[in-house]
Formats: structure tokens, sequence, C-alpha cells
DNA sequence: TAGATTGTTAATCGATTAACAATC
DNA sequence: TAGATTGTTAATCGATTAACAATC
């Protein structure tokens, strides 16, 4: 039997918008218990052209119905297929920082297929404590982790000056990705796999705009 | 006198390049001290294209030297002041879970000009502790803040199910921005900026991205 | 049926890249 | 001077939007 979904190759701002969608749609069924949504009034909620909408969801497989929409639970299901957040995959927290520790024991990644399965700390005096349910192990110990645990991402939450560092020796144990915290770049080689999460990008966004409605004003 | 810097406006996609550059240049200043720095060297480390580097630099009114390049001084400068990281302006923390805590006691945020000057919570069994220096308040004095304070950003780190309410709460007590760190989408009224830093889009690109390579290998 | 909404092709728009003269 | 690098115009590319026939 064939895959509902077609293999596709989507652009990194095709994702960011299927999540909005996602979102927005769940939290409709949730509250509403609305069966279909038209590309319209997604498009209305997420302030986006109805067309670009119906070309996302057609880029992922799911047809719709003229005069009806499309069915909630459809577009919902694509797109989790589509990102595949029902595969598992397994990460480790490196650097148990108030950050790390807020990481450590958030409950959402299960959601998107991600499980915590180890932390790691350079601080010996930090070895040993537990977080979300896991010790806190040695760096000398990452290896041995990712091997035998299959872990495939790396979640950086350690202070700038030590990223580099850190996610040298991510790569070296054998991580895929790495999901970067630290307010810094980081250099890869080339296959691995970098997100930042520049919480500093958020601040320019601000920054900038309270800049330019003060000297609007 | 004129500013040096002319009236600009940036593109979102703009800020984050430049933040990009900034940093890697800043990193640049402080390791190897370098005076100078070419459109093609800063390029090659953020992975585009030199032309768009020297098309950014020039919207922010930075000049170059042929066979020289950049300053690098005058090129932090720059991004600096058109950002308008040198103006403070100040927010509150809603919501002091693991998340609200971490960011209270953060201190990279002055960098940027943002002050944290209060938090809140809706859980009346917290009131009166404190993180990172500010004791935490009910939302009812919310307003109150907003007004004396010249607050213009609400910090929302609540749950995903109080985000929109805490956000109303926000709007009507006249802060200008929202920045929310909940996983649902907010409606605001025209004129509210809202910045999400939605750790599930981050999620879901790691997992596209492992399912993409697992799909691949 | 009539009409709303889809799916898709064509047109537009903007962003990125190529090319190259100007310049130090 | 020769040549590397800038600044900028022109060309390309891709993404968004408009238009509209197909469809339920």
């Amino acid at each position: 039997m064939e895959p509902t979904v077609p293999p596709v190759e989507l652009k990194h701002a095709t994702v960011e918008r299927l999540m909005h969608y996602y979102h927005f749609i769940s939290e409709q069924v949730e509250t509403s218990g609305t069966e279909t949504v038209t590309s319209g009034e997604i498009a209305k909620l997420v302030r986006m052209d109805d067309t670009l909408v119906r070309k996302d969801l057609a880029a992922i497989g799911v047809r719709g119905l003229p005069r009806v929409g499309f069915r909630c639970a459809a577009v919902v299901n694509a797109i989790h297929d589509v990102l595949g957040f029902g595969r598992k995959y397994r990460g480790v927290i490196i650097g148990v920082g108030r950050m790390g520790s807020a990481m450590a024991s958030y409950k959402g990644f299960a959601k998107y297929g991600l499980e915590v399965c180890a932390l790691f700390d350079l601080d010996p005096f930090k070895m040993g404590l537990v977080g979300g349910g896991n010790e806190i192990l040695p760096l000398s110990k990452l290896p041995e982790v990712v091997r035998d645990q299959d872990v495939s991402v790396a979640i950086l939450t350690v202070p700038a000056e030590a990223a580099q560092e850190v996610a040298d020796a991510a790569v070296a144990a054998g991580v895929k990705a790495l999901w970067n915290f630290a307010s810094t770049s980081l250099s890869v080689p080339d296959g691995v796999f970098v997100r930042h999460e520049h919480i500093s990008v958020g601040l320019a966004e601000l920054s900038y705009l309270l800049k330019q409605s003060s000297d609007t004003a």
C-alpha cells in the first residue's frame, strides 16, 4: 500500500508555515470541534494569502473539497506525517544551567518525537544530580551514550564561550544535528545540521521594532 | 549634526542576517583582534553570497574600502545603532515557571537594551517570591506597572492554555509588543507586535530533517 | 441549479546573484 | 602600477499573488 503522503522537499519557510497551520487547526478542533476548514479561514488567521495555503497543503498531498474546504484531521495528520512527528528520535542536553534545567523538565518534546535520554555538564560538582528524570553525566561519557542509545541530536544550553568546544565534542561523538541555544555562531563540518535558537535575534527584532515605532511617533 | 546612519526599513530576514554578521564579527574581533573584514570573508562564514552582504551593509550606511574591506568596528556600531541596541526599554515576564525563572535570571538582555523590571504570575502561592532580583506580582498589578514604569514588552512564559488570556491582559495594560514563548498562536489587535519564539518550530525542523536523512539513507 | 471554494496556470513581485566599472 | 575589493546596475531566480476554469 502506498503512503498517502508523497515524498516532499520542503523549504525552511514552508516547515514554519505548516507548523503555524498545525497549531492553529489543532486549537480550532480542540476548542470548537470544527471538522473542516477553508484555505481562506486559515489564511485570515495566519495573515497570508489563501492561495499560498492551498499550495502548501497541495505540496504535502492534502486535497480539499470545493464548497467545503479541508478536513481538519486530514491536514493535521498530513503535517504530522510529513514532518515526521510520529518517528522517535533521541537527544541529549549539554549544559544543565537554568536554561538546560528548564529544558530537561519540559514535557513537550515527546509530542514531536524527541526523547531526551541524558544530561551532560562540564561542572564536576553537578555530576550525579538529577534533572527531569535523568542523571547528569560528565562530557566524557558522551560518545558512549550517543552510540549506545542512538542519539541524533545534541541540545546545547551551555554559555556562549563553551558552545564551540561542546559542539565539536558532540559532532565527534556522532550526533547528526545540533540544537543551539547559545548566542553564538558554530562552525561544524558539512553534513551536520545546526538549528540556531538565538534569543538575540528575537531581542534584535524587538529592539528594532520599538526603535522604529518611537521614530515614527 | 546628521546621524551617520540613514533611516532604514529593514525586512525581518535582513535583521536576522545583520545579527548573524554582528555575532560573527564581534567574535572575530574578540578572538583575533582583526580590524577589517571583507564581504567575502563574512559571506563565507555565514554561507551566503558576498553581494548580499555588501547590499545589507550598504542598506545600513556602512561604506567599505576597495582592497581593504569594512572596518569591523564600523560594521558592529552601525548594526548596534540601526537595530537600536543603545536604547533602553523595559519588559515584564509573565509566568514564572521553569522557563520564566530562567529568563528572569538571564543577564544577556541588557546588552540589547532590554531591562526586565517586574515578574508576574497567576499562581497566588508564588506571590512575593523573588526571581532575578524582582518580586513576583499578581497579574492585577500589571496595568499599574506598565504605566508607571513605561513597559513596552511583555515576555510570555506561561503554559499554552493561559497564553491568550495573559496576552489580552498585557495588551489591555498597554504594552506595544509581546514576546511569546508559549507554543500557541495569539490573536492581538493591529498595532501590537508579536514575536513568536515557538520551540516547536525548531522541533519540527529537527524532526523533518532527521526524517529526510533517514529516508535518503 | 447557483455559487463557494478548490486546484492550477499565468503574471507579478521581490530577493538573490552575476557582471563589471570604479576605486584605493 | 596592478590587482583585489567595493558599489551598483542588470539578469536571474524563486516565491507570492492574481486569475479563472473545474468541481462539488
